[in-house]
DNA sequence: TTCAGCCTGTCG
DNA sequence: CGACAGGCTGAA
């Protein structure tokens, strides 16, 4: 799915063409996909102007003017500026096109897994599924990072993907994280120094950087508004480098299953 | 804290 | 054909 990157990729190119202008259809190819995610009378927005866009973790919240949508875009949901008579062309997957008044864009999802929901602007503040989320990576400080590790005792690696702890990172991002910061994904949080902590997180922060910059990581699925591959999957060390050997020492990588997805690490780089 | 399950697609 | 894939949920 997308991370904090690509989501972010994917908020700055809806905002730099949409802020302000208004919905004037939609069109709804798969009104199964509304039913299963429970969204009723989804044209009433219809009519509304978009004010903002905003994202946190790897939610992206549309505000109009009544309403909100938020979508989660789980492993390979996307959204795509295309025309209703583009869509011809072997793009399936389509669940439905926003036609704004200049811009229409498409709303995709090849593996069902994302999420749509649609509540009162009024209600943002209570949405459950950004409530229970911890602070998003590029937000959250110093001294806030830090007592993540020390409040629980929990292996890094389950520790940095728990979205309740902190909010953003996936597996690419952690898999790179770890691997830049020399840090065993099964140690234990409170085994990490204060040093190694702030390696964590300075390297959190340059790494989510550096990616939004390339515009996230294409592994599969992954595209941009504009339909573009990110390019920050170039410059990857270890994630997807099963059988190679580390780019740092030359060992051979590891890989294996850590907190239920594919892990790949150096033993030596990262040991405990 | 694990783990199947939700889906479709691709690769070996 | 089985294994695996940017995620998350809820049940055991």
């Amino acid at each position: 799915m997308p991370e904090l990157p690509e989501v972010e990729t994917i908020k700055r190119g809806l905002e730099r063409k949409l802020i302000g202008q208004k919905l004037k259809n939609i069109e709804i190819f798969d009104s199964n996909y509304l039913l299963k995610n429970k969204v009723k009378n989804l044209n009433i927005i219809v009519g509304e102007k978009l004010s903002s866009i905003k994202r946190k973790g790897k939610y992206i919240i549309f505000f109009f003017e009544k309403n909100l949508l938020l979508f989660h875009l789980g492993l390979t949901g996307y959204f795509l500026f295309i025309e209703k008579n583009e869509l011809d062309k072997g793009k399936k997957h389509i669940i439905l096109i926003f036609e704004f008044e200049k811009e229409p864009f498409g709303y995709f999802d090849i593996r069902t897994f994302a999420k749509i929901k649609k509540v009162k602007v009024e209600e943002f503040s209570t949405l459950k599924e950004l409530k229970k989320l911890g602070k998003d990576a590029l937000e959250i400080n110093l001294d806030e990072f830090k007592s993540i590790f020390w409040q629980r005792n929990r292996g890094v690696k389950n520790l940095l993907m728990d979205q309740k702890v902190i909010s953003g990172l996936g597996n690419i991002y952690v898999n790179e994280l770890l691997f830049r910061a020399k840090i065993n994904p099964f140690k234990k949080s409170r085994d990490l120094r204060e040093e190694e902590i702030e390696r964590l997180f300075f390297q959190m922060k340059s790494l989510l950087g550096e990616a939004i910059d390339l515009k996230g990581s294409s592994i599969k699925n992954y595209i941009d508004t504009e339909g573009k591959k990110g390019e920050f999957q170039k410059t990857f060390l270890v994630y997807g480098k099963k059988g190679f050997s580390c780019p740092r020492c030359g060992n051979d990588l590891k890989y294996q299953k850590i907190a239920q997805r594919g892990t790949t690490y150096c033993p030596n780089c990262q040991s405990i």
